[in-house]
DNA sequence: CTGATCAAGATTGTCGACAATATTTTGAGA
DNA sequence: TCTCAAAATATTGTCGACAATCTTGATCAG
């Protein structure tokens, strides 16, 4: 407004501090997905105001936006705690994913743009380097993963799939990620079928592309409940 | 704990009002819902807090909740407004309906017991006496309907799939009918629809199930996105 | 008369304090 | 010694007030 109109576009000012309860939410996310604060953990909220020197006001909005994406569970009077993820919610995450993913892959195959697609494909040619070189397999797992899958649903022109995995799913995948630090399925294999949902994409075959993707992400939640399976626990954990 | 322990279950209270964010969350939920809050108005804190008699606090905390649930949208320093569902979005929310509630029909054909089919079907010859008599119409069209869906997402047993439709999506379903009063499909067809879908979940063909639920749900979009183009209103609606 | 600049008003964001509820501790009685 | 009850403590829910920001309206230059 208070800008002349001359430059093709004013950048969007820093978005690094809207608010105070913005900016706490994005730190209290990090430090919960990393791990920081544990799942089950109970979360004080004279305590993490003084951590973060702020007031408890901004805090509570934080704490209320976490509740939103549910990686926190909040009960009346008692306060919050970090969820904490059983093996079977776990495994219904996944079933989520495969149906929303898939609906996202047909999408994306309808309406991905070809340079969208171009760059897709070029990530996963860093992909393919860093793990043949073993040496960025820790990166490929945490983020890579999620960032092929994320370009997907960008892709879908679907913001209400974006707002859904983005906000809600990937938050916990991420933090489970980390919490068990998941070697999981085989980066070679993964980055096969992600060759093959890319290229399906590009064929516009959207039945095709859909379908590989429910496979891939059917094959990620066997891989997860056969390694469950081993590393038995059967500790009857509910929550509260 | 101040409750002596000879009875098997102490009534959990009445959760009418755990808390003042609580109850008039629900409030301004049902308001947005049923349009007496219009789609696209701003929602002053000040005035709303005097209408409920309630303080700032309180208020926001429901807002926020408001903003979870994608029913209010948010800008810092500007305040909150009730959402205008544009034709593109709508179609979206169908599309992730599909996926979603395809995988929760899956799921139902899995875990459902056999008392929620009986249950199911019985609301079902229900419906289609109201149908049949006409007069349970619009009982049918805005509640009924949703309530079978409702009631597939419960058989699944998923519970991330029950938070996100019943949070996220079936209150904007449930707007969007309020707003436009959709007669949209015809009662009869979606009956039989229905039919044979808790048919295929008797038989526990999960392949069925989810084939049907998509071709259902697939239909009503393809129904709306024809009733929107002889509606034209080619109006470059824009969210802002 | 049109446009921009600046001031006034209103609204949202933030803070500290008080009230209501849950949890813990302490103590008495069996 | 164990169990139960009540007080004490801590935490959450709620409120009112102040500060920062946005919006609106008026004034003035061109």
């Amino acid at each position: 407004m208070n800008e002349k109109s001359g430059q093709p576009k004013v950048v969007p000012l820093e978005p690094e501090t809207r608010t105070l309860a913005d900016r706490v939410c994005r730190q209290i996310v990090t430090a919960i997905v990393k791990g920081e604060i544990p799942p089950g953990q109970k979360i004080s909220e004279p305590e993490l105001a003084r951590t973060y020197g702020i007031s408890r006001g901004p805090l509570r909005e934080a704490i209320r936006r976490l509740e939103g994406w549910r990686l926190v569970e909040r009960k009346a009077h008692v306060g919050a705690r970090v969820v904490k993820l059983s093996a079977h919610e776990l495994i219904e995450i996944y079933r989520v994913r495969e149906a929303l993913e898939g609906m996202a892959c047909r999408q994306a195959a309808q309406n991905m743009t070809d340079d969208e697609i171009a760059s897709l494909k070029q990530l996963l040619d860093e992909h393919e380097a860093s793990v043949e070189q073993r040496e960025g397999r820790s990166y490929f797992q945490k983020e890579g993963d999620l960032d092929f899958h994320y370009r997907i649903v960008q892709g879908s022109k679907n913001s209400k799939l974006l707002e859904l995995l983005g906000d809600d799913l990937y938050h916990l995948v991420r933090m489970y990620r980390y919490q068990f630090s998941v070697s999981s399925s085989r980066p070679k294999r993964a980055l096969k079928e992600h060759r093959q949902i890319i290229d399906a994409i590009e064929s516009r075959d959207e039945e095709l592309a859909e379908m590989l993707m429910r496979r891939h992400i059917s094959a990620a939640r066997r891989n997860i409940e056969a390694k469950l399976e081993t590393d038995i626990k059967p500790e009857g954990d509910k929550h509260g």
